[in-house]
DNA sequence: ATTTCTGCAAACGATTTGCATGTTA
DNA sequence: TAACATGCAAATCGTTTGCAGAAAT
């Protein structure tokens, strides 16, 4: 991890920016949250306990400079806030899914790229060059699943 | 096209709502732009055209009545407002998915449902009950690709 | 000293809501 | 005359921005 804050820093200043203190206390909350993809907000709350005297609009630069260097993503799950996660966008968009569960609101990450085949038959069906895909899959978790079934 | 709107109007009277002359208005805009995806301002900005003293509020409650009746379903093409198109988005979720060219920005419905076996997968994976799924892809459409070819 | 970074408050843009008036059954 | 519908303006919510002061090179 300290490697990979190091790594960021190099990125931030080969292109004039610093990791400021400020910068890596967000950086921190993401790395400790990798799994969480956290709101600006919720980003905001966490790192506040931190440092207490951060201001709202320095988590919004900092999450937005951090998308410019292609260190984090934002996603969006349909809530009506963007969340972030870690990794590159921009690239051939072979990237992980994400299954929503609807009573818990968790996300699961789906690593596998699954859609090959798919991509190619839409390559061929409508000659449409594909750079990326976003696959959410809605619906209820193991674990909701089996609440509810105890509860019956 | 009469029918539908007489069906439209059956289901709103059914709970007590009616299909006002705004709102049919509104629909109709709906109708004859099927293909656009239109956002609440662009549909504000049709209407106006016919009916010049409607409000935009008008428009946003119209469009969140239809899509409580799922006349209609809001989706996100990821420019920051809500993009609306007919179809029930409640039932088992096997509706088309999107190809967007990143050019053009031109939305292509693909109107098969290609991911059946990728769901039995996860389903069986994950133990994870699937009840929708939201697949978008980007690219760059067959005519813009025409285009970038010929400039060459 | 110049550039970057930051907090604060104000601005923003899409959407929602309160309220008083209009319309319809 | 109830209940629903509407226009308008104000409110909301996530996010962005202007600005003046602070920090770093």
């Amino acid at each position: 991890m300290r490697k990979f804050i190091a790594e960021v820093s190099e990125k931030l200043r080969s292109h004039e920016h610093k990791l400021t203190s400020r910068r890596e206390c967000i950086l921190c909350i993401l790395l400790e949250n990798k799994d969480k993809h956290l709101s600006a907000e919720e980003v905001y709350n966490l790192v506040k306990q931190k440092s207490p005297d951060m201001g709202l609009a320095t988590v919004y630069r900092t999450l937005e400079l951090f998308c410019e260097f292609n260190i984090i993503h934002a996603m969006d799950f349909g809530d009506g806030r963007k969340r972030y996660e870690f990794g590159d966008d921009s690239g051939d968009g072979h990237h992980h899914h994400h299954l929503i569960c609807e009573k818990c609101n968790k996300i699961i990450e789906v690593n596998e790229d699954l859609l090959e085949e798919l991509e190619n038959r839409i390559t061929n069906d409508y000659q449409f060059s594909i750079s990326n895909h976003h696959l959410k899959i809605f619906g209820i978790c193991k674990e909701c699943m089996a609440k509810s079934n105890n509860k019956q």
